[in-house]
Formats: C-alpha cells, sequence, structure tokens
DNA sequence: ACCCAGGGTCATA
DNA sequence: TATGACCATGGG
C-alpha cells in the first residue's frame, strides 16, 4: 500500500470522529481481558462482563484461575461464548502468570512475545495484536474485519488479504508509531460501527471516498 | 424475526 | 489449504 494513501485515510477518519482514547480498560491486564471477550462480540456486551468480573473481585489472573469453570462462565455470560471464553481467558490467565506477570513479559521483545502469545489456545493473530498493541505498547497494528473492508473498499488491498500480509503493509506504510496504530485502529472501528452498509453515508466517506460506492 | 458484533478452533475433504 | 460448523448474548 502506498504510504500517502494510508496517511490520508487516517487523517480523513481522524477529522471525521475526533480522537478516540483507547483501549477502554483501567490495566494492561483488563486490556488482556477484555480482548478475549470481545471476539466476535460487541463492546457493549463485553463492558457489563468486565464490570460482573470486578463486582466478584476476578478480575486478576489468579482469581480467574482458582474460579470454577461454571462461576466464570456465569459471570462473563453478557459477552456470548460464554464457555468458550471462560476456557480461553484461563489459558491466558496461565500464561500470563507462567511468564511471571506483566513486568517480566514487558522484557520479551515483541516479535517473541508474539509468537509466544500466539501458542496461547483461544489467542489468535487479532486477540494477540490487540493484547501487544493495547496492553504491551509494541508496534504491532491490529487487522480486524473492519479494516479488510474498509481498505479492500478504498481499492487500497485485495478483499481476501491475508492477516499478516495487511498487518505488514500498514506498518510498513506508517513505520513503527504506538501512538498512531492505537489511534488509527480505534478509528477504523469507529468507522465500521458507523456502517456504510446502513447508512447511505458515514462522517468519514465525505472525506475519503470510495467507502460507499464499492460496498457490495 | 433476522442480522451481526472490536474471532478462533476443530473436523472434514 | 480451504471451507464449514460451532460457540451464544444482546442491540438494532
Amino acid at each position: 500500500m502506498k504510504k500517502a494513501a494510508v496517511k490520508r485515510v487516517f487523517n480523513s477518519l481522524l477529522k471525521a470522529y475526533g480522537q478516540r482514547h483507547w483501549w477502554p480498560a483501567g490495566s494492561p491486564f483488563e486490556v488482556m481481558v477484555g480482548a478475549v471477550l470481545t471476539q466476535n462480540t460487541a463492546w457493549s456486551n463485553v463492558e457489563k462482563a468486565i464490570a460482573e468480573l470486578k463486582r466478584h473481585n476476578k478480575l486478576s489472573a489468579k482469581s480467574i484461575i482458582d474460579s470454577r469453570n461454571d462461576h466464570l462462565a456465569a459471570w462473563i455470560r453478557s459477552s456470548g461464548y460464554f464457555n468458550v471464553k471462560a476456557a480461553r481467558l484461563k489459558s491466558l490467565c496461565r500464561w500470563y502468570l507462567e511468564r511471571g506477570g506483566f513486568d517480566a513479559l514487558q522484557q520479551w521483545n515483541t516479535a517473541a512475545l508474539r509468537h509466544d502469545l500466539l501458542a496461547v489456545h483461544g489467542i489468535g493473530p487479532e486477540t494477540a495484536d490487540d493484547i501487544l498493541l493495547y496492553a504491551f505498547e509494541r508496534p504491532v497494528f491490529v487487522i480486524d474485519a473492519y479494516t479488510k473492508r474498509l481498505f479492500s473498499r478504498l481499492g487500497l488491498c485485495e478483499q481476501d488479504v491475508g492477516y499478516e500480509h495487511l498487518r505488514g503493509a500498514f506498518e510498513k506504510a506508517l513505520g513503527a508509531d504506538v501512538p498512531l496504530f492505537n489511534e488509527y485502529h480505534a478509528l477504523i472501528v469507529q468507522h465500521g460501527k458507523d456502517v456504510c452498509r446502513v447508512k447511505p453515508r458515514c462522517q468519514a466517506c465525505v472525506l475519503a471516498k470510495g467507502c460507499v460506492s464499492a460496498a457490495a
């Protein structure tokens, strides 16, 4: 992808939506939990689940591991796929504690940390990259369905582009820039919620032409 | 009633 | 390697 085009889209989105102030969480660990809970799920449902974990004093790796599966599933019920996600949260928390927690993991280089995260059951590329960018503040560009949809509509990538390929394209076009990656992904999600497929025009389409007309 | 959301895993061909 | 099934709640 061309640098200029990628930056132009960012400027358009920023002008349309303003700063997003992501990730909405009080701690890196909360980011990690939210990243699992939001898999294929609306964030509004995740907020309730996290509030419920907090209410039961279970927003820590140890307390999650020590919880019964059926209890944990009940607390995160609102986020959907609760049985699956209860198991995924536990595997993530085991990984987290086995590696010595946040400060120890923060010593790792980004490539090694990403590789290790991807080996955790239930952590795929997008969840891993959410964690890397928003919890560990590493320069990793997060790709999601919104990103592929928007950029393929804009004609900047193929519709069926692979995750790693598109991630590499963004990172190459933008350079390693954590605050920029943070804001950009958040803006893409905001644009996705603005939903061109429902509204005839979303705010950013006024500025970044093509998004509407290419919608199928 | 239908559609989809800030995905990932697993079984099958 | 490439699809398809499956997981499941809540808001539009």
